[in-house]
DNA sequence: GTACTTTCTCAAGTGCGCTTTAGATCAAGT
DNA sequence: ACTTGATCTAAAGCGCACTTGAGAAAGTAC
């Protein structure tokens, strides 16, 4: 037989098979078919999926996971500079993380030496005490969620 | 009149009043009620509603942050102590945060050089390829996510 | 060829964190 | 007193990321 079964892709990258199928749907993947109807991946696709869970880690939204991978040349062949090019996006949303939670521990260090989070002067809650700018939540210390730059 | 109403609430936080009134369905907040039945906020609430948008920032889930609050003495009368160590629970999963994205980035930083997301034996997806050891995804870069240690 | 497992599709359900809607009541300004 | 705006409750809806269920067809092992 030419290509893995679902089952397969399930097992060999840990997704449920339900999981791979919704995927499909969000066009993350496009298996073949063979003469009964039933899906055949290929390597490409399980990197892919793999890519999924790396991105979904982070904290991307499947829709944009699906845009990043739609970058992709043709689904198939794709060439090590093409995953390079979207690891190195990563790579720059990882860094934007790591600042932010360094800015975030910075004020809590703070916090925490006077008992801050008690204070409507605090900075950590302060932001959202200049009434509401932009819709609920404090936006300033974590990015937005799931926005790459660029 | 004693207390602030939601609206003023809502402004000085920045939350949506139907949020300010959901959470009190999760017993985060238990204000006051006037005699026609309005809810009445002290600056108590102020500092618990300020506490659940930063831990959300952090990712925790609203339950832990209810069960975190429920920690508290009484809703009144909250010590500076009281806050500072719950601060510097924060203190200990930002760090956590810090620490698992350095590692998931220093991975990165291999797959780049090598192109490595699209082969099988990259560190970043190789962990789901381990068959699904406990569940979808991939659990060891990135905790699991509003597990507060301890 | 029979039994068992896997996969198929499609629809509905789940959990989280809220928002929206509807109709009624309360509070405040003039 | 009257009007306008804020708040009330209860129920339903939403977006995301899936899972579950039902019934049928396909694959596989003996």
């Amino acid at each position: 037989m030419a290509g893995l079964a679902i089952g397969d892709v399930a097992e060999r990258t840990g997704l449920a098979v339900s999981a791979i199928r919704f995927y499909e749907e969000h066009g993350i993947v496009r298996p073949l078919r063979n003469a009964g109807g039933h899906r055949r991946y290929d390597r490409a696709d399980i990197r892919r999926l793999s890519f999924v869970m790396v991105a979904q880690r982070l904290g991307f939204p499947l829709a944009r996971i699906a845009a990043l991978l739609d970058e992709l040349p043709d689904n198939r062949q794709v060439t090590k500079a093409d995953w390079t090019r979207i690891s190195s996006q990563f790579r720059e949303e990882i860094d934007a993380r790591i600042y932010a939670l360094e800015a975030l521990r910075d004020k809590l260090d703070g916090c925490i030496g006077c008992g801050c989070l008690s204070l409507e002067t605090c900075a950590l809650h302060n932001p959202a005490d200049v009434k509401g700018q932009q819709g609920p939540g404090p936006r300033e210390l974590l990015p937005p969620e799931g926005q790459l730059p660029g």
